[in-house]
DNA sequence: TAAACATATGCGCACACATTCATACGATAT
DNA sequence: ATATCGTATGAATGTGTGCGCATATGTTTA
């Protein structure tokens, strides 16, 4: 019926340039792709993943030994990771072996990290 | 009962030396909070208030009238944003101006548009 | 070919959480 | 004092999603 502030219209008196911030934000797109980009980040399972994967290449039956998490649930946030492009897949016989997909993510991490650590930022 | 892996202990006959996995790893409460930190950008509401904020320092009404969204919705997502310590807010007079925190989030969030936008990592 | 292993996937459930509505709170103006 | 404006908050609700179970797929070994 009406898309977006329903009632609440009349607020605020400020007259801001709307047209003036609205082109300088990203595209909706944009915006709606980085949300789902951070949202793979914002789980403990995957962090966990991807903190172990930080250091080195590993198969999924190692992550489900150090983790010591279900296999199901390893495979399913491994999905998750790898649609995300945030892992990449290696397969070598039985075994499929995981890494972080680029020096991106690694450096994201690492960021997330001196910020919650309270570093100078 | 059991702590962890349940019926899925023999795993992988390939013995990776755990521990020196495990130390390299950061704490439990750090992968949490990093886990946490994450969470609060993966959700486009406060990534839209976020690109916002990116640019200019605004009141809630004016985030409000911009985002066309719930000024209640908008509320609850500062307050999210606000625990996360990602915005800052100050008062005056009947309006509270919010902010973001530090440049670690600017950057943060730079970092992430570059990356989906595929620019050189 | 059968058995054992490594990984993936569909389903179901429980829980987390974003939004809305109603309302409360605080500040300003009349 | 009271009305109005700007903001916050609690409850209810609907949606999304992480995990476990069972099972399927693919690979190696016997």
């Amino acid at each position: 019926m009406n898309e977006g502030a329903d009632m609440n219209d009349a607020v605020c008196d400020e007259q801001v340039p709307l047209e003036e911030i609205r082109w300088k934000m990203p595209l909706d797109v944009e915006m709606q792709e980085l949300a789902n980009f951070f949202k793979v980040f914002g789980e403990l399972s995957r962090i966990k993943i991807l903190s172990i994967l930080f250091h080195k290449e590993l198969c999924v039956c190692e992550l489900v030994e150090i983790l010591a998490m279900n296999q199901s649930a390893i495979s399913h946030q491994l999905r998750v990771l790898r649609a995300a492009k945030i892992v990449k897949s290696r397969k070598e016989g039985k075994h499929i072996f995981y890494s972080l997909d680029d020096d991106h993510v690694r450096e994201l991490l690492w960021d997330g990290l001196e910020h919650i650590r309270g570093d100078c930022g």
